[in-house]
DNA sequence: CGTTCGATGCACT
DNA sequence: GTGCATCGAACGT
């Protein structure tokens, strides 16, 4: 069984103005189809990490081994771990040699949400490390892929994507739109510098919005 | 309600 | 050796 795929998202779609991307993003669906099945979600919040002379992007310190993506064509997934716990998704964006991305952080589940959850479920331990509760039939839907560390976890985004084209026949991502009044723009969050710059975008009181932890 | 803090692996200095 | 674009359990009000 093959996913149809609907209106994908060229590469030419990602070869503009990061902010531009971002906002546009929200509405789409991301959607990632292993042996294991598909599972696909509406992107309802996303944050801008743009060149060199943002001290939060990952090309801050020139180009590396790790984030040489950023600087290739647009298009990609730029995946990476984190906290050596959770792998994060992006989309590069703008033409190649300007590094820049689009940071998938929430999105709705659509499609695959038993999946999901037993993708949420699985990796044992909880991250604390201390003993499972019984407790893994209390997620709600909203929540499977709210935060960028848990939606990886559900579509079963590793590092094995990093790279792969968004226009892939595994990973990609559909047309879609949210209504322009129902966009908000604030700070991003759970950075430690570049706070200042108001680069992270979502739809405004969607239950899947993470908006962080420590708001202020 | 609120805030703190441990787990965990890899890129980078 | 240090520091993260995180998460959620475990505390303290």
């Amino acid at each position: 069984m093959v996913a149809a795929r609907k209106a994908v998202l060229p590469s030419s779609f990602y070869d503009r103005a990061t902010l531009l991307v971002a906002q546009e993003l929200l509405g789409s669906t991301l959607v990632h189809a292993t042996p294991d099945g598909v599972a696909a979600g509406m992107v309802v919040e996303a944050e801008a990490y743009i060149g060199e002379d943002d001290p939060a992007c990952h090309a801050a310190p020139g180009p590396t081994r790790r984030n040489h993506l950023l600087y290739g064509p647009p298009g990609v997934a730029y995946v990476y771990l984190n906290y050596g716990i959770h792998y994060l998704v992006n989309a590069v964006t703008e033409a190649e040699g300007k590094p820049a991305a689009v940071l998938i952080r929430a999105l709705a589940p659509v499609r695959g949400v038993e999946l999901m959850r037993a993708r949420r479920a699985e990796a044992g331990r909880s991250v604390t490390g201390r003993a499972l509760r019984a407790n893994s039939a209390a997620v709600p839907d909203a929540d499977l892929c709210r935060g960028p560390g848990n939606l990886t976890k559900a579509l079963g985004i590793t590092l094995a994507q990093n790279g792969t084209a968004l226009s892939s026949n595994t990973l990609w991502i559909e047309r879609g739109s949210a209504p322009a009044a129902s966009v908000a723009w604030g700070p991003r969050v759970g950075i430690r510098v570049g706070v200042e710059r108001p680069w992270r975008c979502w739809i405004d009181g969607h239950p899947s919005v993470s908006g962080g932890r420590r708001q202020l």
